[in-house]
DNA sequence: TGCCAGGCCCTCTTTAGGGCCTT
């Protein structure tokens, strides 16, 4: 199994067209099916953090006043991660800040990204809805922090991802397939996943 | 005061609208 780098962003707002900046960023590594590394860290924008986003994260602009700086952050973070492909849940949403915070710390981001959001709404057609949370739930991933913090959800999403290659592997007999293939796979019309799988990967 | 994103996906669709997800 490749690596895979599982990210979560925590930020100030939806987008970062419309001026939201990342709060914390969380990286787990992937290899084997294995967390085999960890990068977390809180970072200081200048941003001012809305009260509805302090309450639902835990992030308080005091916390961020002694943050490093955004730019060394994604600096580091861009060393730890390097080229290996990446994975998130809802991924539109955390590549666009990977993009936006690299840029203006002057690195060029262009991972690949799968999004565990679109993959879990093909596996777990069953599932009460497609929230982080409720799949944690649904799948009995194991608690592990505070909702609404990177690094929980994050591990959390890393979770997720090794549960939908589980589950292709049973279902569809699909073992060990590659982070492209289930870029592609995450894109393909539910009713025909089946279908696809057996075209695509001989399942 | 009120508004603000982007992309997927379903359906009472396709010349569109609205719910789901992410903070």
């Amino acid at each position: 199994m490749d690596s895979v780098a599982v990210i979560d962003f925590e930020t100030t707002g939806m987008s970062p067209e419309q001026g939201a900046r990342a709060t914390e960023i969380a990286v787990v590594l992937l290899r084997g099916g294995e967390v085999v590394d960890r990068f977390q860290s809180l970072m200081n924008t200048g941003a001012w953090v809305p009260p509805f986003i302090e309450e639902l994260t835990g992030i308080s602009n005091e916390m961020l006043d002694d943050a490093p700086p955004a730019e060394r952050v994604m600096r580091e973070v861009a060393e730890f991660v390097g080229g290996v492909p990446m994975v998130a849940h809802n991924a539109s949403f955390d590549r666009r800040f990977w993009e936006a915070e690299l840029a203006r710390a002057g690195r060029a981001g262009g991972n690949p990204f799968a999004c565990t959001l679109l993959l879990a709404r093909r596996v777990y057609p069953e599932a009460p809805n497609h929230k982080l949370g409720t799949l944690a739930r649904h799948l009995a991933l194991p608690v592990t922090g505070r909702a609404h913090r990177a690094m929980a959800d994050a591990e959390m999403a890393a979770g997720l991802w090794l549960g939908i290659r589980r589950a292709l592997a049973q279902r569809y007999r699909l073992p060990d397939p590659d982070h492209s293939t289930l870029c592609a796979l995450q894109s393909v019309p539910r009713a025909g996943l089946a279908a696809w799988i057996g075209r695509h990967c001989g399942g």
